[in-house]
DNA sequence: ATGCGGACCTGTTAGC
DNA sequence: TGCTAACAGGTCCGCA
């Protein structure tokens, strides 16, 4: 579910309410995520202080004195600051209580997050370590994604969603960000221009930016740290919206299977 | 090396 | 109205 501008905005969301915070308990309900919860976490974590809370691709990177929670949220999951007391729903496996008396809660109904812990710099972890740059900052150019893409047959949608050559980038902000660079998203990445590239990064950063502004998108169940929805979905023009017209000509737009995943586009505006 | 399909798991929705 | 199948925001892994 949540992808870079989701999982932004639970950072955002959470930073201020739990930085400084000292974590006081772990308590798993159901550790069977997509890899179980290491139960040395909960000897680990109590006594910790939470300094900041970073974000890497869609990784929440919670930096203590001594090593890096990482936190993924996967296809379903959500984290909202609560307090301990409140009673847990079915899909809250678990809680990160706070000194405060609040806890960060993840839910996650389908399992596919993930809580690990790491000592070493985040950046070096088995995960994080083959990570393409990050969509906002400069390492990701138009001159880069050429590069990357010279001889290469993939669909252009499918470069986006590779997290080693761009970070963070999911199948909904890869399909808004190719309808505003008007390129088709079945088109092999090796034959788009560098011209065409530079429209395709300014769009993929300005989707994602008005993604954050606008909380996020909330399709079914995302919800931010505070448990409101994001806004972005208004503002969708191609993703989830087969046979209504497109927001530029008016023309009916299409979805196709790529792959295993649903493209959406505007056959008159994308090439 | 590249790229594709399968796997993980469960809730919601479309279709018969 | 009820059952079943398809589909969903991610991404690692193994195979061709």
């Amino acid at each position: 579910m949540p992808e870079l501008p989701e999982v932004e905005t639970t950072r955002r969301g959470i930073a201020e309410r739990v930085a400084g915070q000292i974590i006081t308990r772990l308590v798993v309900r159901d550790g069977r995520l997509r890899w179980p919860v290491a139960p040395e976490l909960k000897d680990e974590l109590p006594g910790k202080t939470i300094h900041a809370v970073n974000r890497r691709a869609k990784y929440l990177l919670f930096e203590t004195e001594s090593g890096n929670l990482i936190v993924h949220l996967g296809m379903s999951g959500s984290l909202r600051v609560v307090p301990a007391a409140q009673s847990p729903g079915k899909f809250d496996h678990v809680d990160i209580v706070l000194a405060s008396g609040e806890c960060l809660r993840l839910r996650d109904p389908r399992r596919f997050g993930a809580i690990l812990w790491t000592t070493e710099a985040p950046g070096r972890h088995m995960l994080l370590s083959n990570l393409g740059p990050e969509p906002l900052q400069s390492e990701f150019s138009a001159e880069y994604l050429y590069g990357m893409t010279r001889g290469r047959r993939r669909a252009i949608r499918d470069v986006l969603l590779d997290g080693h050559i761009v970070a963070g980038i999911g199948n909904i902000y890869a399909n808004e960000a190719l309808f505003g660079a008007g390129i088709h998203p079945a088109r092999p990445a090796g034959r788009i221009s560098r011209a065409r590239y530079v429209l395709l990064v300014r769009s993929v950063r300005a989707t994602l930016k008005r993604a954050i502004r606008a909380g996020g998108t909330t399709l079914r169940d995302f919800q931010g740290s505070d448990g409101s929805p994001g806004y972005f979905q208004l503002r969708l023009k191609v993703y989830g919206r087969d046979r209504k017209p497109c927001p530029a000509c008016s023309r009916a737009v299409r979805v196709q299977r790529l792959g295993s995943r649903s493209a959406f586009y505007c056959p008159g505006c994308q090439r």
